[in-house]
DNA sequence: TTAGGGTTAG
């Protein structure tokens, strides 16, 4: 007689009468529930001592995403002579597990079970290669491959791409490529995995050459070398490569698109992340936790933190990435107590920060001027959180102390820090030093910085600049002979503004724009009119030895002046302006930028290297703290 | 059976 089965969901039919039957159930199951009443099932039935229904019941156990691998683990253990199917699977589903350490372990028990005859096949080695890949453990990877070889199964295309990625992932790119090279039927996944691993080791020129050269590509391959030039900086070339991928009729999927978004992220390009955003709606793309999380980073680095909070509040899943996207994405936009409201409603939820949430808060007090709930987080992070400071949060409690004018209580921070303290802190304070105009200290940290840093133009400035202010030229010219005579320049302030898809980039005194009269006449408009306004140039900044005029003109040419009077003459009145810029904006650059969103009623957004400023109706969101 | 995606101080 035919048993019976009882499901919560009703989705089954109600018996088991035969071996096809238990294969076609075990193939609908869809929670663990109706898994464990299938195998209570077949042990009735008998069907649990056939090699197929018991392998296809273990199987949906260790690998269905509704699985249990503990359960698995019980079952495989009650098999008295596991076939190599067997073996596989829980090999299989230990590689994808927290414990990828127990395949390997598995792999040696596999060996011992099996003395006459060998247990693995050709499916064994790629498990267990993923296995190492999510260990980094190039060692083992290597012993592998010596079996592999061994065994004479190194011709087998899985088995090749499988050596070759965990190769490639693990930054050995010479082993990777003799493999690539001996390969003699590469398919789409060889070609993959090399343009991934040469991608992942920041050589982007060579993965673009392989992927142009690759016969056919699929949605990965466009996935591997937009995401390539996303982590190597080429974020114009991403959004590119997206394009095209568009045009040969290739559908995005959530990957793909993780990639061009961080592009989009980084450029500070809003209207293409827009863009995005309404194709995942129109495509209805699903916006998994870290599609999510890539949209609310964008949205917030693009300066919209507004549509950022709408597309976290929507998401169902909130992984502690995107809650540490959306308190740093509050950060960088100095609204300090949102940020720190939205980590006590994380903390509701029992999601537990890392590092970089704590990274993110103490940035968010800093920016805010939130002193004391800085250094209330600071205290409790290793004593409740057990989060231990590492010299990024050394890092952003200098900046908070220092800002607030706290210089000291910011120096004796250092001298206490178990870590040694590195250029970044140093920095934090000179920084400190210099908005709060204390010179002596000014003078002994910028010592120490460009001892600890001699290669860093920033830090020569830096010092130089405090030197100018003091009025000692002389000093300040020394530096700057010592810079040039050691041959070291300063990082060029550059400022990109995007319109209509196209990356607008100014360095100071830019002259290769197409439009470059046009933006310097519109300067010397927006210059006469401001100083109808009363507008005084602040050239406090500049270390230059120069005449007065000579400063103004100089200050006048900064690069993202130039960004804004194109975003003036380009765009309609009324339009925001968004400028990027990959330095700290000057104090001149900020009070210009105030005076013109008030004459010309125009919002500007602009990213520094540190935050945001909205500048509107003449303030900053910064209220001049930065 | 093998290949692709997220947050980090100054």
């Amino acid at each position: 007689m035919a048993a019976i089965l009882f499901t919560p969901t009703n989705q089954f039919p109600l018996k088991i009468s035969s071996k096809i039957e238990s294969l076609s159930l075990l193939e609908r199951c869809s929670a663990m529930e109706e898994l464990k009443q299938i195998h209570a099932q077949m042990i009735k039935t008998g069907l649990i001592l056939k090699t197929i229904p018991v392998s296809r019941l273990l199987a949906s156990c260790a690998i269905s995403n509704y699985g249990s691998l503990t359960y698995a683990i019980r079952l495989f253990k009650a098999i008295p002579r596991p076939n190599t199917f067997m073996w596989n699977t829980v090999i299989r589903a230990h590689s994808t597990s927290n414990n990828p350490e127990d395949a390997i372990l598995l792999y040696c028990q596999m060996l011992h079970s099996s003395k006459s005859a060998p247990s693995y096949n050709t499916y064994t080695f790629p498990f267990l290669l993923k296995a190492c890949s999510a260990r980094s453990s190039l060692e083992e990877a290597k012993q592998i491959h010596a079996h592999i070889i061994k065994n004479g199964l190194d011709s087998d295309v899985y088995t090749a791409n499988s050596l070759l990625h965990v190769y490639a992932k693990s930054g050995n790119l010479a082993s990777a490529r003799m493999l690539f090279d001996r390969i003699l039927h590469r398919d789409i996944v060889t070609w993959n995995s090399m343009i991934d691993g040469y991608g992942k080791t920041g050589i982007v020129e060579a993965a673009r050459e392989l992927f142009d050269q690759m016969p056919a590509k699929n949605i990965i391959s466009w996935t591997s070398i937009i995401t390539a030039c996303t982590e190597g900086g080429m974020f114009q070339e991403a959004l590119t490569l997206f394009q095209d991928m568009l045009s040969v009729g290739i559908k995005p999927d959530g990957a793909a698109l993780v990639g061009v978004i961080s592009a989009c992220a980084q450029l500070g390009a809003l209207d293409e992340g827009k863009w995005i955003s309404t194709y995942i709606e129109r495509n209805d793309v699903q916006v998994d936790p870290i599609l999510g999380c890539s949209l609310v980073d964008m949205y917030s680095k693009c300066g919209d933190v507004e549509e950022a909070l709408k597309i976290f509040k929507k998401m169902n899943r909130k992984s502690i990435t995107a809650w540490t996207a959306m308190i740093t994405g509050l950060a960088i936009h100095g609204r300090g107590q949102e940020a720190l409201d939205l980590f006590a409603e994380m903390e509701k939820t029992g999601v537990k920060p890392n590092q970089v949430t704590f990274t993110g808060l103490l940035t968010a007090c800093s920016h805010a001027g939130l002193v004391d709930e800085g250094k209330s987080l600071f205290q409790q992070m290793e004593k409740k959180y057990e989060v231990s400071p590492s010299v990024e949060h050394y890092g952003c409690m200098v900046d908070l102390l220092g800002r607030a004018g706290m210089l000291r209580d910011a120096e004796e921070l250092i001298e206490k820090m178990p870590i040694r303290p590195n250029a970044a802190i140093w920095g934090a304070l000179l920084n400190a030093c210099r908005i709060h105009k204390n010179f002596d200290m000014g003078r002994r940290v910028g010592k120490i910085l460009i001892e600890l840093d001699p290669d860093h133009g920033g830090r020569y400035i830096h010092l130089a600049s405090i030197f100018a202010a003091e009025g000692h030229w002389n000093e300040a010219v020394k530096l700057r002979k010592m810079m040039k005579d050691r041959g070291v320049s300063k990082l060029p302030g550059c400022s990109s503004t995007v319109l209509k898809g196209v990356v607008h980039n100014f360095f100071a005194g830019d002259d290769s724009h197409p439009l470059t009269k046009e933006i310097y006449l519109e300067w010397d408009r927006i210059n006469e009119r401001l100083r109808e306004e009363g507008y005084v140039p602040l050239t406090d900044d500049l270390l230059l030895d120069l005449e007065e005029d000579e400063k103004e003109k100089a200050i006048h040419h900064h690069s993202e002046k130039l960004a804004i009077a194109l975003g003036l003459i380009s765009t309609d009145t009324g339009t925001t302006i968004r400028v990027v810029k990959n330095l700290r904006v000057c104090e001149d650059c900020h009070l210009v930028t105030k005076l013109i969103s008030r004459v010309y009623r125009r919002e500007i957004i602009v990213r520094d290297r540190t935050r945001f400023h909205h500048f509107k109706d003449g303030n900053c969101s910064c209220r001049d703290y930065w």
